[in-house]
DNA sequence: GCCGCGATGTATCGGACCGATACATCGCAC
DNA sequence: GTGCGATGTATCGGTCCGATACATCGCGGC
């Protein structure tokens, strides 16, 4: 999963691990805290090793004298290879189980402006899926096994099976907008903003607004 | 974690590694998928060294000849030790970091019936205030740094911050519920023979919704 | 009779990821 | 001129997962 996130932020733009953590929470921040430094570092070195991604160490340019003296340890600018590219595209198309879980599924949906749409639909709909069967388990033991369980599991099995709802309809919207051409919701789409974001593929929706 | 979890688990009964995994996931199937076998086991052999639980093996009596041929397994049960519920109380009452995070908060909230109110009050305000966090700056992201992300990052963090302002809604109702409800108290475990664990009266929730 | 097959059951191994920790630099306010 | 928070790289121990292996049991089909 990180190795996934990694290689997609790398193809916006050459990161060190510091931005690279910062960006991470902020695209993914709605479904996970921030990656640790302890699973970034040695996924960083992994994918270099692989060829994934290069390092660029950013010496300030002649370091002439006092070669060993404190060693200035200049910040490391990672690149992603075309082979990267490729991997990256390898590992957004092809879905495993792992694909569907909540973490999984939030790292591909981030970068759904990268993939094409029949991926967008597959993976869409497994998570339906997926979230369908988990809600029909929490119905059982609501039903089933209530009597056999206190008051506050039932609440929060109660409040799961809603959260399941919601996404199931959450998802259900997102597979017709995806089915009918374009966009995941609509808001208004005013604001004539001079688009950037530049080479990805035709991105769905326009900039939202409404500000509280 | 899982040691809470299990700790909690075996005071309603002796049970075997198998029966664990199940009502595990029967409880705590709202906040997380099954338990691994392969975290199941070695934390029952650390528990079981710790002297939280007993292990009693579950041979068929008289044993007689065939002592070491194909040498039947049985089943291990485990039961919680007097220094085991100690600790479960003390995991219960100490609050960490990890307490509030998704899966902490689950699994603290499924043994609620076991906990004090104040110590319920506590962590149902410490996780409010902990999806509040995330919510602010969820509402930073899609407000300041919207024009950076594409569209499906930002339907993504859309749904993210709906789901942390309903889990608010959410903990705000428990809260009120705890602070004016009288404490349903704990369903003191077993004495004698026939449970019927139903004995925790006053639900938090109020009266189910619509059945679709 | 016996064969497969799904549920029950115990167990290990490699790998992913986290949390704590350490250490160094930089800019800025006091 | 000094503390202090942000920036920045890195490691270590520990928790947990997913895949895998292996054994027993009951049941239905052939």
């Amino acid at each position: 999963m990180l190795e996934l996130a990694i290689l997609g932020l790398l193809q916006e733009a050459p990161m060190h691990g510091y931005e690279l953590r910062k960006e991470l929470a902020a695209k993914l921040g709605a479904i996970r805290a921030a990656i640790s430094y302890g699973s970034l570092y040695p996924t960083l070195r992994r994918l270099q090793a692989a060829g994934w991604i290069t390092e660029a160490a950013e010496t300030p340019a002649t370091a002439e004298e006092v070669p060993a003296l404190t060693s200035r340890r200049g910040r490391v600018v990672y690149t992603i290879t075309a082979e990267g590219k490729e991997r990256f595209a390898q590992l957004i198309a092809q879905a495993g189980p792992e694909t569907y879980d909540d973490t999984g599924f939030g790292v591909h949906f981030a970068f759904f402006a990268r993939t094409d749409q029949a991926t967008r639909l597959r993976i869409l709909e497994g998570r339906r899926r997926k979230i369908e069967e988990r809600r029909e388990g929490l119905r059982d033991v609501l039903g089933r096994a209530a009597e056999r369980l206190d008051a506050y599991t039932l609440e929060l099995q109660r409040h799961g099976l809603e959260a399941c709802e919601r996404e199931v309809r959450w998802l259900e919207e997102l597979i017709a907008n995806e089915r009918s051409g374009r966009a995941p919701t609509v808001p208004e789409a005013g604001t004539a903003g001079g688009r950037r974001e530049n080479d990805s593929p035709p991105p769905p929706g326009e900039s939202r607004k409404e500000r509280p």
